[in-house]
RNA sequence: GCACCUGUAGCUCAGCUGGAUAGAGCGCUGCCCUCCGAAGGCAGAGGCCAGAGGUUCGAAUCCUCUCAGGUGCGCCA
């Protein structure tokens, strides 16, 4: 139930209406009519802007527009008055009974409330993560995989079908160096001593897959060439350290539904098939770069490779699919996995990137648009960087990895709930303070407790109502005698839940679930609000001494906050607080 | 040199396919517990939305340029 999208359905029949009276000309647009919390309360419950954004096409002066739409607007009996002003806006005010079918209406639809149809099932596949498969995931992948599950929980609400997928870069180079640096734990675990060359990978996180290794073939590598030992060691150390990332994400709550293996693309003539697709469209060549501009390579020498015009498709300069020698190059490989997310028939793609990849957003999106026929749209949104804070101080240390933060380290210092909500609580392209003191910090000032606290004392509530004998529960509590809430306090809270479906829609629109995060802390501040103008007036607070029925009013409307709360947490991924400790 | 991101109150940040007098927290000033959890709330002061042009009924939002910070730039992934 979105009363706004309702309220502007009824303005646009309003103006249907008008078009067949002859006072709107056949034949105009209403796309741009929106119907819209106001910026200021004091302007009413909900503004139109109709009259402004039709003027224009309809030849008329936007307050006449409005005069007309107003009279034609209040025979609704849901709307009270309509008030021109302004340049022409439509200041509407709603009846109290609307207003107080809110809570009953959460209440029956329970966390469902404010899902939405707009996704109407289409398939969208996000990919988020997608570290390479060489050590534990560091607090820039956290970022990215708190990130790309809120977004695919907010899609789902959203109404799309959503399928959260990791594609493993297990093909490249990085994981024959993966396979060298556990062969050199592996002759550890025999008792010799190594040295780590530069370019190995010298994290503790080996010892026990060295370990491990040797647990599995004994001997039988020690002394041997890597023409024994590679493929073995690079499959084995692969599935050991996706093993490894699979436990990371799981702390966090985060479970995939596909893991995409570089590797198999390989050898199935996929990487062919994506390249010949490519092709037949004209955009494969062979040709020689310019070097960068500013700053060219020390070795720079032009070298003819197999490039992809994806100049044709909004980047800079075409791109290398073929090193000079003729192998493929990262961006090969890469071309055919979107090529095969494509094919599997996906309506949209997202993929979630770190912001150090920020110069691939060009390339892949000119891939897809050039695979697709621009028919599957690509959003890529990058998570820009973590800074890490103690007591105020740069956080740098890590146990586990030596150097580098690991999700661990932040995972178990202040548990998976806080670490996804606070990493929500910045847009994903800008860059975020995290400050291992702070948001455990138990104030107004950490939107993870602020929230959760608001939860928590909705629960208060329930369990003191059932200590008192009064009847709580939703389907009693949506039967309530609502017309009770009829202070401006209790209104202005009612308001604010109503604006829950619209968000939804705006973040899933945008694929920014952090609106979610601060839509939650502008809930619980509204609910705070009104639970502190109980100590002024008796009347407003939730228990009613010896009135039941009034009581069970009031409660359906705190109940309703944590229905929402729950639904807009349940998205971000954090439990609800059933009380604060 | 080029591309992308960022620039909003003293500080940290929101700001809805462009809408009315640009919001919140912290900090500052003054208030509110005999009362459901004060771990909270109310009120006040505080703005050249980096700068300059442009688009239009209307711009923090869109376009161009400039400045500042960050990230990246063939034969690594």
């Amino acid at each position: 139930m979105n009363l706004f999208a309702e309220i502007r359905t009824t303005v646009l029949a309003a103006l249907e209406q008008m078009q067949a009276d002859g006072a709107l000309p056949q034949g105009l647009s209403f796309d741009n009519v929106a119907v819209e919390p106001p910026r200021d309360a004091a302007h009413g419950d909900m503004a139109t802007n109709a009259a402004m954004v039709l003027a224009k096409p309809a030849g008329r002066k936007p307050r006449d527009i409005a005069e007309d739409l107003a009279a034609r607007l209040v025979a609704d009996a849901r709307i009270n008055s309509a008030d021109v002003a302004g340049p022409g806006f439509l200041n509407l005010r709603l009846s109290p009974a609307l207003w107080q079918s809110i809570p009953a209406a959460i209440l029956q639809d329970g966390t469902h409330f404010g899902r939405s149809a707009m996704g109407a099932g289409q398939r969208v596949n996000v990919e988020y993560v997608s570290a390479n498969p060489t050590g534990p995931l560091h607090v820039g992948h956290t970022r990215g995989a708190v990130f790309g599950d809120a977004l695919a929980g907010l899609l789902e609400y959203a109404g799309f079908d959503v399928t959260r997928e990791y594609y493993i870069n297990d093909g490249g180079a990085q994981v024959d160096v993966l396979a060298r640096s556990v062969y050199l734990r592996y002759l550890e675990a025999h008792g010799q001593s190594v040295e780590f060359p530069d370019g190995t990978y010298p994290g503790d996180y080996l010892v026990p897959v060295g370990e491990a290794l040797k647990a599995k073939v004994g001997d039988a590598y020690v002394g041997q060439g890597e023409e024994v030992w590679l493929s073995d060691v690079r499959s084995f150390a692969t599935d050991a350290m996706m093993d490894l990332i699979r436990a990371d994400l799981a702390q966090l709550g985060v479970k995939m539904d596909v893991f995409f293996s570089e590797k198999s693309l390989y050898g199935t003539g996929l990487i062919e098939a994506a390249l010949t697709e490519l092709e037949s469209r004209g955009l494969i060549y062979e040709g020689v770069l310019e070097p960068p501009k500013g700053k060219t390579p020390e070795d720079w020498e032009p070298r003819e490779q197999t490039l992809f015009k994806s100049t044709e498709h909004g980047d800079d300069v075409d791109r290398p699919v073929k090193k000079s020698d003729g192998s493929w190059t990262y961006f090969a490989p890469d071309i055919a996995y979107h090529y095969d997310k494509v094919k599997r028939g996906f309506d949209l793609l997202i993929d979630v990137f770190g912001a150090d990849h920020g110069g691939y957003v060009k390339r892949m999106k000119a891939a897809v648009s050039a695979l697709s026929g621009g028919s599957v749209p690509l959003d890529i949104k990058l998570t820009q960087l973590v800074k890490l804070y103690k007591n105020g101080e740069p956080f740098k240390m890590s146990k586990r990895a030596g150097n580098f933060v690991t999700l661990r380290d932040v995972v178990d210092q202040v548990g998976p709930d806080v670490t996804r909500f606070v990493m929500l609580t910045r847009k994903n392209d800008a860059s975020l303070d995290f400050d291992f003191d702070k948001v455990l910090e138990q104030s107004r000032e950490n939107p993870v407790f602020y929230v959760q606290y608001a939860h928590a004392r909705v629960m208060s509530v329930l369990r003191r109502a059932a200590e008192a004998g009064i009847a709580a529960d939703d389907t009693v509590l949506a039967g309530a005698d609502l017309s009770k809430l009829d202070h401006e306090a209790e209104l202005q809270v009612i308001k604010k839940l109503s604006e829950w479906p619209r968000l939804v829609e705006i973040a899933a629109r945008t694929n920014e679930p952090h609106r979610v995060a601060f839509y939650l802390n502008e809930l619980a501040a509204e609910f705070h609000g009104l639970w502190n103008r109980g100590n002024d007036i008796v009347a407003l607070r939730f228990l009613q001494d010896g009135d039941a029925a009034t009581s069970q009013s009031k409660i359906a409307l705190a109940r309703a906050v944590s229905v929402v709360i729950s639904a807009g947490l349940g998205i971000l991924g954090v439990t609800p607080a059933q009380e604060m400790r």
